[in-house]
DNA sequence: TGTAAACCTTTACGCAACGGCAATATCAAG
DNA sequence: CTTGATATTGCCGTTGCGTAAAGGTTTACA
């Protein structure tokens, strides 16, 4: 089988343009080049391509990459660790960025009449008097060592009234829950309650919600012991009556959509 | 007060590139320009640019923050809220690839001694015999809504024997837990062998280690009354014990590193 | 007062991984 | 032979600056 750039680049689902790109860094290059000037590509450059699109699937750099094909005894697994380091600082990032925005919608939210200027006065002053270097350390040490994961922080962040809704919320969650699992039906009204306020619940430490996770959270109450034990507590089988409840709260929703 | 740009970069902790190229694009204009030809910026400017970084920091491109400062009607609610949108989805994403990545490490640890093409060739077979749209959807199948959290899915890839591992580990620091609670001393030998099966035991549920998140964590068992109740049962305070045993253990850990 | 250091200016290339367009050549079909 | 699809190279644009280069200005010190 010989293959012209779109061929190769539909089969593979990418562009002409980003196989002529490839060959120009070097990363691909066309088995042979007709009298004509096209690239012909056979078998043993769609393996490459594979390769090469494996690699990018995990986000690695073309230079990268490059290396991994090209030289067999490239140490390869240091590159995906290294690389894997690098995602989980991303991601230790990006939860703070996620944070920090969080915040300000809340404080946005909290006074929304307030002009720019004036939000920023506070902000600024300490700004001002020491310098931007500072200012940076004193984010990083407000919003903790960013060791410190995330769904801690969204507790750390909270304000005492948001903590007081938790704390009612979780309390509520019990109450509701163990009412229903004396009706045993839980696709009953007293159960959608304890599911719905369970879901509230959650979205205090989620940073979105989804029915899929929702579902995932439950049943995990079920599967391990710490949290089956506190929900069995004082009516056994809590964990599981809870988890079908979501199951059935959450289908529910899906079918009030259609 | 009036400043050059290398003065108002050093006290905002920016360079005079970045001052020169946001009044390029039009985002900081100086207050004036004197006779020969220096940028010469004031408060207002200062002020501006505290705003700016503000929104910088949370990952807001130029051009957005641009309409934010330039535009005080402009619908920063709005912006913010999209912008958050864009964060989680781009977490949600790093997420996936995070796994992606582990699989690739495991898979390789597991068969090291495989060739990079024997390694793809179970991988290319599926790929030729259909097309990469089918692939693509192939990976987001396999590897779950990507509404699932990150940890479940750690919970859903691991191995069999992966899995006996974490639940033989969970027992031993229990009962390592409960025999230093009856010693008293959460300095001595049995303790500090709880608190490293607890090191062990996390480590399969966490991306990456560090000494603050295990603290931070064993701090949340005290706080939280699920995880106390469920360390506490057969031991009153063992939960605090253990957190105590950690703040020790990792305090040490530091004092061997000097 | 001379001069060197430190500062300022504009212009312009470079980065990653392509997308998009232009000008031109080639191929297959009617 | 024309037409339309496809191929080629090449250049510009994207983001947010870093890093020169080539030159003018200010400041500090001998």
């Amino acid at each position: 089988m010989e293959y012209t750039v779109q061929k190769l680049g539909q089969m593979s689902g990418i562009s002409p343009r980003t196989i002529r790109y490839y060959d120009e860094i070097g990363i691909l290059k066309p088995a042979r080049i007709n009298s004509s000037g096209y690239r012909i590509y056979g078998q043993a450059e769609v393996d490459r391509l594979q390769q090469i699109l494996f690699y990018r699937e995990l986000d690695l750099s073309l230079e990268t990459i490059k290396e991994i094909v090209s030289s067999p005894d490239f140490d390869e697994m240091r590159a995906l660790r290294e690389h894997r380091g690098k995602l989980l600082e991303k991601r230790k990032q990006l939860d703070l960025l996620i944070i920090n925005v969080d915040k300000s919608i809340a404080v946005k939210e909290g006074r929304s009449t307030m002009s720019d200027k004036e939000k920023f006065e506070g902000f600024k002053q300490k700004l001002i008097d020491d310098n931007e270097e500072k200012y940076g350390k004193e984010i990083r040490a407000k919003f903790g060592n960013d060791a410190v994961n995330y769904s801690n922080q969204k507790v750390f962040n909270m304000t005492p009234e948001q903590y007081d809704e938790v704390t009612r919320l979780e309390q509520e969650v019990l109450e509701t829950l163990y009412d229903a699992v004396e009706t045993g039906d839980p696709a009953g009204e007293l159960a959608q309650k304890a599911a719905d306020l369970h879901r509230q619940w959650l979205s205090y430490f989620w940073s979105s919600y989804s029915k899929e996770a929702h579902i995932g959270v439950t049943q995990m109450y079920v599967d391990d012991e710490r949290f089956k034990a506190y929900y069995d507590k004082n009516r056994p089988g809590a964990a599981a009556f809870l988890r079908e409840a979501v199951r059935i709260s959450t289908a529910t929703i899906k079918c009030q959509n259609r």
